[in-house]
DNA sequence: GTCGTAGTTCGACAGTCACCGTACTACGTC
DNA sequence: GACGTAGTACGGTGACTGTCGAACTACGAC
């Protein structure tokens, strides 16, 4: 059966696909916003097992998912491992303010 | 029975109790976001009848209500008009930089 | 009192969504 | 090859949510 040769570097919206409708879908949610704050929280990647979550890994499979679609988080693919990133040039141009308001909020 | 006096002037949420995810759920639906971009473009209060919205009456409550419950819209009482207006402050204290983040979008 | 207008409340219904477990693919190591 | 690990895909289920129409309350004008 074919290989998979270079090996498709995951479906992300361009900059200009995203919109704040979807941007705020994706960060609605109290374990994507969790996942986001902990990218937020350090200038490296996260690997999926990395992140801190109370849900099973299909579930954080999906909420990642959810947020790659969105175009809030970035997936790099290394080996068997998956790193993600938050978009915050895409985001902040897009949408100047609006991370960094979320990530103020204390509660 | 027992008469409305005083008529509790709706049920809004103190400042402290607003949080990110409420108004990141509220703003997360396109009916909603259209009524805090009418309400953000003018300085003025908005009866719900001079919002534009593609839904019924009923639905355009229900919308309000939400909105009014995360802390995004406040409501006034006069007579049978309900007078709303964006809690631009609150908002701004709270989450700095959110509210013109979603403005700001172009789509 | 009667009528009209402004909003709310109350089911009901259909669609979406978070969640899980299981099965699967892909890579690295032995 | 066999095995373990990282993550995805699939099917199902229960809960939530946006939508509506119809009935209702509250106020103002006639």
């Amino acid at each position: 059966m074919a290989k998979t040769d270079t090996l498709p570097p995951i479906a992300h919206p361009a900059r200009e696909e995203i919109t704040v409708e979807g941007v705020l879908r994706a960060l609605a949610d109290p374990v994507r916003l969790a996942i986001v704050r902990q990218l937020a929280g350090t200038e490296q990647e996260i690997a999926c097992g990395g992140l801190t979550v109370p849900v099973t890994k299909s579930t954080l499979t999906h909420h990642l998912s959810i947020l790659r679609q969105a175009g809030v988080v970035a997936g790099r693919q290394e080996g068997t491992t998956r790193f993600n990133s938050l978009r915050r040039n895409d985001l902040d141009a897009l949408f100047p303010g609006l991370l960094n308001g979320v990530l103020a909020a204390r509660r």
